[in-house]
DNA sequence: TACCAGCCTGTCTATAGGATAGGAATGAAA
DNA sequence: TTTCATTCCTATCCTATAGACAGGCTGGTA
């Protein structure tokens, strides 16, 4: 499952960057516009920033802003610093990896295999899928519907 | 993340997709060959048993065997019974839809669109793996090893 | 220098996963 | 017909984590 961290995160991020030229913009901002319970927000986009993907300025008319174009920001990124792990499985994780007490091993694990591929599925739309493509789709959908 | 019970439920089907001539097999042996606590088994396989994947004869010499063909057992079906929806968002999901409160309306949603992507590449992986093609893998790399 | 907005720490609750226990029901074998 | 292995049912417990909120500190900008 998808924590509501994460969730809200990628939305604060697409809200940051449809209002990219206007930034930094504040939490509060955010948290009225997308529907994010403001101290949460605040502890998700520390994380995003210790992450570098976005900063921020104090002070009046603070806020936050993206650290880095959103073509250079994926997907894969932001949900491993909100998320955790995008393997279903520590023992099939890139970045999180840890052995299982009850395989002897691994090879021989057809969990282990089956969730392999899994997760190479997952990561190929993931690694593709930037902020900035994202927030287009976004766009598109509003523009078409109104 | 994958729950140990639906590890635990895949890996007691292999076994007993590996060792079906033999079938009926007794959950104490599976358990005892796979490292499952006994009464978590018990408890996985009567969720497998109510999903049409395992039939069970009680009694002496008793115990579980596959119901249907092995190639005809997905991973989609039994993930679904046992670890619940294979998307990672309640509304991007086909067997256990949910609308969520805080999206005025889907389409605009980048994770709702990001999230489908993910849902349909797992599913390409999960919708095609039998638990007959999981069992020969298995064996293969413990013929190989050895 | 005053204020605004980010930052930090700590607390609380609900939920779900994982695991165990004890005994009832069933049916094959002795 | 008795015995015993096995499934089945109900119930309880523990723990970790997600989600949310509160209060006050910090630092920079107007």
């Amino acid at each position: 499952m998808l924590s509501k961290k994460t969730k809200y995160g990628i939305k604060a991020l697409t809200y940051i960057c449809k209002n990219e030229e206007r930034s930094p913009i504040s939490i509060g901002e955010i948290s009225k516009a997308e529907n994010i319970p403001h101290k949460f927000l605040e502890a998700i986009l520390v994380i995003l920033k210790k992450g570098k993907v976005v900063s921020a300025k104090k002070g009046k008319n603070g806020g936050y802003y993206l650290l880095r174009d959103a073509r250079e920001i994926f997907m894969s990124e932001v949900i491993r610093l909100l998320n955790g792990p995008i393997a279903m499985l520590p023992c099939v994780s890139l970045n999180f990896y840890e052995k299982c007490e009850d395989c002897p091993f691994e090879e021989g694990c057809g969990v282990n295999q089956l969730m392999l591929e899994v997760r190479d599925s997952a990561l190929q739309v993931l690694e593709h899928k930037s902020l900035y493509q994202l927030t287009s789709e976004i766009k598109i959908a509003e523009d078409t519907l109104s």
